[in-house]
DNA sequence: AGTAATCTTGACTAGAAAGTACAGATTAGG
DNA sequence: CCTAATCTGTACTTTCTAGTCAAGATTACT
């Protein structure tokens, strides 16, 4: 059970895209220098957030990338199923559940039932996160980080 | 984010092999049958599970596989970090904290900490089940399902 | 000791995910 | 209409995971 690239990749664009606000655009190269990704990795992501309906694009010069909707109507379970799936796609025990699409292995089925436990736990998490509270999350973070100065430079969360 | 082939047939293995109870031994041969997985791999992922110090094996005529410790003290949390990994490895952010390991890029932080509060989601499941609340939770399946006959030899469970 | 059943190990192959490359389409502005 | 900036689509390469295979080591039973 881990995060995808894309799942990283792609959420920290949306970040970066509504930090940017509403009619901010932000081209291919100016996220890939930002993120620190090659520029042909950052438009394939784009490209699948677009497909998506997250983002909007605009080709030609002064194009780039902007959200499609409002921060507040992007929910973050959606962007992740769009970037990587579903937690839980049981190839295994629907092959065993016949027509009716009930597993009938006991055995399969507790360990079908711990997973729906699991899916349901992050559904409640990214499911009621949006992508207005990541950027208030950021906000915060971001004033916070400045009333306390580190070494050499760095900034200091505790 | 998605649950890996080794997580889902290892748990399984997990599940059967607490099933057979305390002194109940399965060997490869059976296992592979018995989940319709290839002999090949079920060996490897029992080697894996046994790596991980929750089965162990008996080589030569009679041997085979056991639980290595009571279904009770076998957390899944830990059974799935032996097989797939933590949730949240953070390749992106540690390459941005410097020698604190604190992460000093703000937008990442955000995304960081959704991350960490999914964690903290599935952790509250995975960490507070056990092999025995599996094995339980087939047991109740079980009577469950053999008061219900459904149409042409399948068992309903609605 | 011999034999058959069983796990062990390391190397190999196949397949999926991640990342790259490039030619093509679109647009703004001169 | 031409150019430069930009996204689009497809195909390619690389990297990692999943799965396979064969030779070796161990054990029980005779």
């Amino acid at each position: 059970m881990k995060l995808s690239a894309n799942e990283e990749y792609g959420l920290r664009c949306l970040v970066r895209l509504g930090y940017a606000g509403e009619n901010g655009s932000i081209t291919i190269p100016e996220m890939s220098q930002a993120e620190g990704v090659s520029a042909a990795n950052t438009a394939k992501i784009l490209r699948a957030l677009r497909k998506g309906g997250f983002v909007k694009a605009a080709r030609g010069k002064e194009g780039g990338y902007t959200l499609a909707r409002p921060a507040g109507d992007i929910v973050i379970a959606e962007v992740m199923e769009c970037l990587g799936g579903r937690l839980f796609e049981s190839s295994f025990c629907d092959s065993h559940g016949g027509r009716t699409g009930i597993c009938t292995r006991s055995v399969d089925c507790s360990v079908r039932s711990l997973w729906r436990a699991v899916q349901v736990a992050v559904d409640h998490v990214l499911s009621k996160t949006t992508l207005r509270d990541l950027l208030q999350n950021e906000e915060e973070m971001n004033s916070w980080v400045r009333t306390i100065p580190g070494p050499n430079g760095m900034r200091l969360l505790q």
